[in-house]
DNA sequence: TATTAGCACTCTAATAATGTGAGTGCTAAA
DNA sequence: TTTAGCACTCACATTATTAGAGTGCTAATA
């Protein structure tokens, strides 16, 4: 966005959008005068406020009151004014430490504490989603009887997720058959993206034929491992994303009213809305921020959400973000999503291989 | 609690808490002799109210206000005086038909499935705990290799429940030498309760000795399932604690202001103490409320909660439960979770053996 | 020409004043 | 024992009043 702002009016506009974001008070001419010495008079400033409210960056609650930033206004000092502030050593050990406690473990667990950690530190509410697992490759099927014609089928893919599902067959199958069944299905399967697998069900025989079945218990396996294996495409929205601190969000006072901050909650519970609000975009170079109206959810009209993608094996991975009031500390919060994704994709690496 | 009121009292009592559940509105002399015919004068009906409110049944507000119910009140109510009210057919089928779309897979999504149904028909939050481990029996560990020195450690309940993690170990092992090893640590393993297997966790020695150990890497992956073992003990909060429909909770009047309803959601998020609230008996001889300060909170101060046990096999399992103001439908909520646990136990029993 | 001082004006928010009504407790009569 | 009647209380809604922050405009100034 280029809008032909001279030095001054950048200034000045910089100093409204970051009082604003400090205080929750509309500005005013005075205000700015006093706190930031730009050396010029309230009077100056007013005239400059009006030409920043007829561009559309600032406005007034009411008449008699200061200036507040539009959406628009936001958008644009995100864009071209805003700068980074580094997080500060103290909260940088924080993230790392929390992190190297779970070095040991892969589970869900990651994502989980990604997220508590983005709400802890930004004091908004933090959201993590874990690995898309439409690309992910898988690594290995296996199968193990649980009671007599009960199966535990069991999906790791590249990421080393874990999916299980039980299920009913119709006839016994011994531990050790399933033991040779699981390494010849992972020795046909191995390598197939989920993605590969959703298209291929159509041509069920074709693949059929790849196996050479003959015995029909095969073959009801087979289905079932196939329908599973598209199962995991489709995202278990409630399981796969985390969010953490919803309730930091209600602290600030643009949610003291009820009302609004009801829905904003039943938002937050509603994860399918939520994961459609966060995951829109795969992958994203370093932080982006949705402000306000760009949400296209009448509930999020008063929240961003900033999101930044992490990898997985240097592949698209899955997002991380944080969910605050648009008016947010907006610098400080894209240098902890930037690192926090950094710090994440490192432990992955190290837990994946 | 005996407190030898006369017919008349308990009539007036019942519409006072009755009225006051249905308008939220504290309740005078005068709307009880219009709504309710008992055949009195409201100021005989003052008179008993003052004798209630010496109780401690009934309170006001303030002065010149109506009576609400007290804590006392409502337990009096609930213990003595409330009629279930049964579900309607259209609720029942509801259920049922929720419950059958799921016959054919054991997750855990059954509790969240069932977390939602309270809440959608009680239009309360709705809470479900899935069986308690520490109880449940070792039927099935597993050992698959996710990669060179990386294992998948699985772990199968006599309740179906499946838990997993993956162990990095010193040294490679093959597939085939996993499927045996499972198949011994299985056979050793089998039947103990995750709590036995805590308290012999100092006796280690003496269980390697039942192992007949003599390799070294046998002896890791030993102590590594022992420690996974034990782990699942310390039940996953996070995890094993379904609730749903908070939002709804703040539809209520009494939750209109901001502040304390912040620090209720906050308590929702922070699953540890909704855990504690909800499963602190483990067994119910159907359902059992806590009423306000029972529950020894004072976030819940205004929340009644609801619970009744459910049976896995014909032992403990798990708590359900429903969380709303205490002032609740508790005839028709007792009656919602009592059924909901009822078919749960069905389904349950369908889906583990 | 750009800036600024000054002033009238606007509007919110806080405070105070007032009235209304629901509900009570008490007393005396039924 | 019950009830009618009445004085009293208190929350809540309504209205008035005031204070103050902030604006826009105009005319003076640099």
């Amino acid at each position: 966005m280029d809008l032909c702002l001279d030095e001054r009016s950048k200034k000045i506009f910089q100093a409204i959008v970051q009082n604003y974001i400090k205080t929750a008070e509309p500005v005013g001419s005075r205000t700015i005068a006093r706190h930031y010495n730009l050396g010029i008079s309230p009077a100056t400033i007013r005239n400059v406020m009006n030409d920043l409210e007829e561009m559309g960056l600032i406005t007034q609650p009411h008449t008699s009151a200061g200036r507040i930033p539009t959406h628009k206004g936001y958008r644009f000092y995100v864009d071209s004014l805003m700068e980074r502030s580094k997080l500060t050593k103290h909260e940088e050990e924080n993230i790392q430490i929390k992190y190297n406690d779970k070095t040991n473990e892969y589970t869900d667990e990651i994502f989980h504490l990604t997220s508590k950690l983005l709400s802890a530190i930004s004091n908004y509410a933090g959201v993590a989603i874990a690995p898309i697992t439409s690309k992910s490759k898988i690594k290995k099927i296996e199968f193990i009887n649980v009671s007599s014609k009960k199966i535990l089928m069991i999906l790791i893919t590249d990421s080393n997720q874990v999916k299980n599902k039980i299920i009913d067959i119709s006839e016994e199958i011994s531990s050790d058959e399933l033991h040779i069944i699981s390494k010849m299905f992972t020795d046909k399967l191995k390598d197939s993206s989920l993605y590969e697998i959703r298209n291929s069900i159509k041509n069920e025989i074709l693949l059929a034929n790849k196996f050479e079945i003959n015995k029909p218990e095969y073959n009801e396996l087979f289905k079932k491992t196939i329908h599973f294996a598209e199962s995991c495409l489709n995202i278990e929205v409630d399981k796969d994303i985390y969010l953490e601190g919803a309730a930091n969000i209600l602290k600030h006072p643009e949610f003291s009213k009820i009302n609004k901050t009801k829905d904003l909650i039943k938002l937050f519970e509603e994860k399918k809305d939520l994961f459609k609000i966060v995951a829109r975009t795969v992958e994203t170079d370093g932080a982006k921020v949705y402000i306000g109206e760009e949400n296209n959810i009448s509930e999020m009209n008063n929240c961003s959400v900033v999101i930044c993608s992490y990898k997985v094996k240097n592949l698209p991975g899955g997002i991380i973000g944080i969910i605050g009031p648009t008016r947010m500390k907006y610098g400080k919060i894209f240098s902890i999503v930037e690192y926090t994704s950094f710090q994440l994709e490192n432990i992955l690496k190290l837990l994946i291989d």
